[in-house]
DNA sequence: GTTGAGCGTT
């Protein structure tokens, strides 16, 4: 999607792109836009946004009509602040100058624009066997990914994990509140009643288990599971704090 | 809500 709004993306044919990489995700084209037309006539901005979230990936494409222009925009707004971070800007490879390159092979060893010196672009240059690009590209989006969606990923498990947890710990009350004359002396010292009470919610498992899967596929996952066995000492700890509970152990101040 | 090497379409 253009920012100009046409009906599709201008023919590369007659323009030049330019990559304009390291901004801000908040940067958007209409911020790109007064910046680059400065320096020549931009044909369209294009920046990639995640398919989930929309956010940009923090990378623009910016097409020139002519080409001393696009390499003027480069010397001038390679290394620009934008919105507090510098920008990079580069003949992109893609349109009439990664023809050239696209065809399967580099015929040419750099663009155009290699030739200025950009230390804090260590990347690495065009290499001669594209034999692995599709390798290094796929890791290259791997490594994109593990930005934000590694870290979403994490955050959401600890998240429901402690979650979970948490709402396993207000379950008691409400059994605690009627089961009280269920949970007779007898009933309650053995420990297995115990180890099943502090099992990480088997309920929230079995109703999970029901709405993704079927009961027979939850049986064998379902013991391996638990991270915390139940240990001896931490037995007694149950119990005492249990008691503390109790209205009896909290009424000795009257 | 966050993050930071890279190359593109509604």
């Amino acid at each position: 999607m253009s920012r100009f709004g046409r009906s599709g993306p201008p023919p590369i044919r007659d323009t030049y792109s330019l990559l304009v990489l390291n901004i801000t995700f908040r940067t958007t084209a209409d911020d790109l836009f007064p910046l680059f037309d400065k320096y020549g006539e931009v044909v369209d901005i294009y920046i990639p946004r995640d398919r989930r979230t929309g956010d940009s990936r923090g990378f623009a494409f910016v097409r020139y009509k002519y080409e001393d222009e696009a390499q003027k925009a480069v010397d001038r707004l390679d290394g620009r602040v934008v919105d507090g971070r510098e920008i990079m800007v580069q003949f992109a490879k893609y349109g009439p100058n990664a023809e050239r390159i696209s065809k399967g092979r580099i015929v040419e060893p750099v663009p155009r624009s290699r030739g200025r010196s950009r230390s804090r672009s260590p990347r690495r240059r065009y290499r001669d066997d594209y034999r692995d690009d599709y390798r290094d590209r796929d890791y290259r989006r791997r490594s994109r990914s593990r930005s934000r969606e590694r870290y979403s990923r994490d955050s959401y498990r600890e998240r429901d994990y402690r979650r979970r947890s948490r709402s396993r710990s207000y379950s008691p009350d409400g059994y605690k509140k009627h089961g009280r004359d269920s949970l007779s002396p007898a009933r309650r010292s053995p420990s297995r009643s115990r180890s099943r009470s502090r099992s990480y919610s088997p309920d929230d498992t079995k109703r999970r288990a029901g709405d993704s899967a079927s009961p027979a596929s939850r049986s064998p996952s379902r013991s391996p599971p638990r991270k915390t066995p139940p240990s001896p000492e931490r037995s007694p700890v149950r119990r005492k704090r249990n008691d503390d509970r109790s209205p009896r152990s909290r009424s000795p101040s009257t």
